[in-house]
DNA sequence: AACCAGGCATGGG
DNA sequence: CCCATGCATGGT
């Protein structure tokens, strides 16, 4: 499959990859992964691509079986060949914690400015790694707030603690609730990170498009987001996430 | 300038 | 349990 790595790696589900002379570049804890006309190539870090890509499943048939309805299908058509990335735990747990009531370049815009300050330089490129939970836990809540992440300053600090030595239970409804008991994390964010670095490609993150959607598109009675995420796992099945994927990016960019 | 953003924590009913 | 409100700050 073609990837759209465009949507996938600039989109709503990762912040970390930055798009330079045709490449992506995309800083982790460890260092640079580097997209240069399907040429990948990796500085310091050692990823499993197609996991992570999601080149590793059939999705010309997950496609077929999410295609439920008129609106789905044109979505799959306009926004073509995006996959559900399978993300680095911590990574991700990270980044939607500053995700809160902010908009795409503005998270984008303060996981650099992280980067910077408690990232370490990765040699020969300009970027630096990705912030570990560990230095973000040793920061003072006065100059995580340099990164203009305001009241989220003090749950990214006390999460960091707790993630920093981390174990999480097996079963979803166990993590989930291991992880909304965490600072800063709630049902969304608990959901993002299910989906987007736990491999639960049945959850669906309801934030304010996917909640739109469901009222105005598909007509779905319920007014909670518990219910409207239910609904649509019900709806598309045990690939709702990616069904959600494709039309978040789709009814976003209209 | 006003409104919104991949929401969460808190307090009151 | 449910709902309302405040929240820092930048993007549009």
């Amino acid at each position: 499959m073609n990837l759209n790595l465009q949507t996938t790696l600039l989109g709503g589900q990762a912040f970390n990859w930055d798009y330079i002379d045709n490449k992506y570049y995309g800083f982790t804890h460890n260092g640079l992964i580097i997209i240069d006309n399907g040429k990948i190539t990796q500085i310091n870090e050692n990823v499993d691509m197609d996991e992570y890509l999601g080149n590793n499943l059939d999705y010309e048939s997950i496609k077929k079986e999410i295609n439920k309805d008129k609106h789905i299908d044109e979505a799959i058509k306009h926004i073509k060949n995006i996959t559900v990335l399978k993300q680095d735990f911590l990574l991700t747990t990270t980044s939607y914690i500053l995700a809160t009531n902010k908009n795409i370049p503005s998270i984008r815009k303060s996981i650099r400015v992280l980067s910077q300050m408690y990232g370490t330089p990765i040699l020969g490129t300009n970027h630096n790694t990705f912030p570990t939970p560990k230095s973000l836990a040793l920061a003072p809540i006065e100059d995580l707030k340099k990164a203009s992440i305001g009241y989220r300053a003090p749950y990214l600090k006390e999460t960091s603690k707790l993630l920093a030595d981390i174990q999480l239970p097996n079963k979803k409804e166990d993590i989930r609730k291991v992880l909304i008991d965490m600072p800063g994390i709630g049902p969304k964010v608990a959901d993002c990170i299910l989906l987007y670095s736990l491999g639960y490609l049945d959850t669906v993150p309801i934030d304010r498009w996917m909640y739109n959607i469901a009222k105005d598109i598909y007509q779905v009675p319920y007014t909670k987001n518990e219910d409207i995420s239910k609904w649509y796992t019900e709806y598309f099945g045990k690939y709702a996430g990616i069904a959600g994927q494709y039309l978040f990016e789709y009814y976003r960019l209209k």
